[in-house]
DNA sequence: GGGTTCTAATTGTCTGGCATTTGAATCGCA
DNA sequence: TGCGATTCAAATGCCAGACAATTAGAACCC
């Protein structure tokens, strides 16, 4: 871990590449103290801003965490899927936004991966999860609810469900591609009749769950899919014909 | 973007969430150059080691690139699918490393997201996915292959199936969840038997992939799940044992 | 006009220092 | 002896100033 050429790249990235492979390699283990920021510039023989550089970076992606005082300094930190899903979130949704991703992919892969955890959300939801379904699918009837509100409920009730699988790893990797999809849906504007059709799925969805009906939840969510699809069409179609 | 009150928190996690907001609302777009690092000095009235360690967090996530230089400076990052796997990959297998999950439930996970690639695979692989597909097929066939060769080669296969969906969104959500899952393949011994069985279930996955026949390739898949599941417990119960 | 040199801008790095926080040792006092 | 207040030391957070390295463009000369 030592090791660190005087090669021409920066110097904090070699760093920072340097003791993130230490800690996935399991040489630095959980809460385990880091030496301080002198220390290690001494053992680089790097100026301790640069260090400081490299740690900073480790920090961004919640490797470490600094404590300050007399017995701090930087620790491993022990990455958690709460703290995993913001940042897997944010980059989700970068990536759709910034390579012009269509609408059709970025749904199709949502309702793929979506259909994954529906057998095992049948088998093993909980009471809370069903209620948080129920929940927001009485909230997406609500009138006067704007489009935004709307499809901020659906994200929920989609996660409700994901959570339903009580797979932690599943949840994790759901959490970007349900979130990442909201900005697409901003973009639809939902008529009365359009809200009615997806929350009578939505209800399908949640009935075939708390029958345990595997088989009929993924009946659901594929007629929500092309349901979804086919509404994204005719309100793309209609823009494009407008303009 | 601008704001950044002289409150508690660390002043360069500030501006790191200050210009992240910027760039995910849009309000600096793609290729866009930054203002300089003393620029950005002034703006935030900090001092420029300051600003640097900020736009390090943001570097270490991809979202802006820096360049030396008469034109250089830090600029908005393409964030591109390639460059956000390696991040998802590492990220996945801290995740399961350091939360103690069970490789049932890693498994699971695993199978549950790659079925709902297949159908896709199967209506859309190209020559080459196949061809990748019965590469790494014939590899693990190879005698004197060590356990972890074969582990990789088995990753690459399933990548390549993944791959062959032709959804770069499934791909980088399920680049993670194949890698990360190696880590734990490779405790795991294979004996020849193993590995015959493995690789003959890989070659109906491939041939039904070829065939085309979706429902065939969700079998297979799921009959290489309950091989794995079964073959890691008799593993972790002979091991327990034997101690 | 083309090639060369110069210049300015910008990032990368270092030195040295001060402020702030925080745990622990020390001291004083009952 | 026991306990609270004080002091101290270590570490991170932050800053000012400076120099080196790099790079693109401008100026210049032939």
């Amino acid at each position: 871990m030592k090791i660190d050429p005087d090669n021409p790249a920066d110097l904090s990235a070699q760093i920072a590449a340097a003791i993130r492979d230490a800690i996935i390699s399991g040489g630095l283990i959980v809460d385990e103290r880091l030496p301080s920021e002198a220390e290690l510039a001494e053992q680089f023989d790097v100026s301790r801003p640069t260090v400081r550089e490299a740690l900073k970076r480790l920090a961004a992606q919640s490797l470490i965490r600094t404590q300050r005082g007399a017995t701090g300094g930087a620790f491993v930190n022990r990455l958690s899927f709460e703290a995993a899903q913001p940042q897997q979130i944010t980059t989700s949704t970068l990536l759709l936004s910034m390579n012009a991703v269509s609408f059709e992919t970025a749904c199709e892969a949502r309702y793929a991966l979506e259909r994954a955890c529906a057998p095992l959300a049948a088998a093993r939801r909980t009471p809370d999860h069903l209620a948080t379904m129920r929940a927001e699918i009485h909230r997406q009837s609500q009138p006067g609810l704007t489009d935004e509100a709307f499809c901020a409920s659906d994200v929920a009730f989609h996660r409700a469900l994901v959570d339903g699988a009580g797979n932690p790893v599943l949840s994790y990797q759901l959490a970007g591609a349900v979130e990442a999809m909201q900005p697409l849906m901003n973009m639809i504007t939902f008529t009365a009749r359009d809200r009615a059709r997806i929350i009578a799925l939505h209800t399908d969805i949640a009935d075939a769950v708390e029958a345990g009906d595997g088989a009929t939840t993924l009946a659901a969510l594929t007629a929500l899919e092309t349901e979804t699809q086919d509404l994204a069409q005719s309100v793309f179609a209609a823009r494009a014909a407008r303009s």
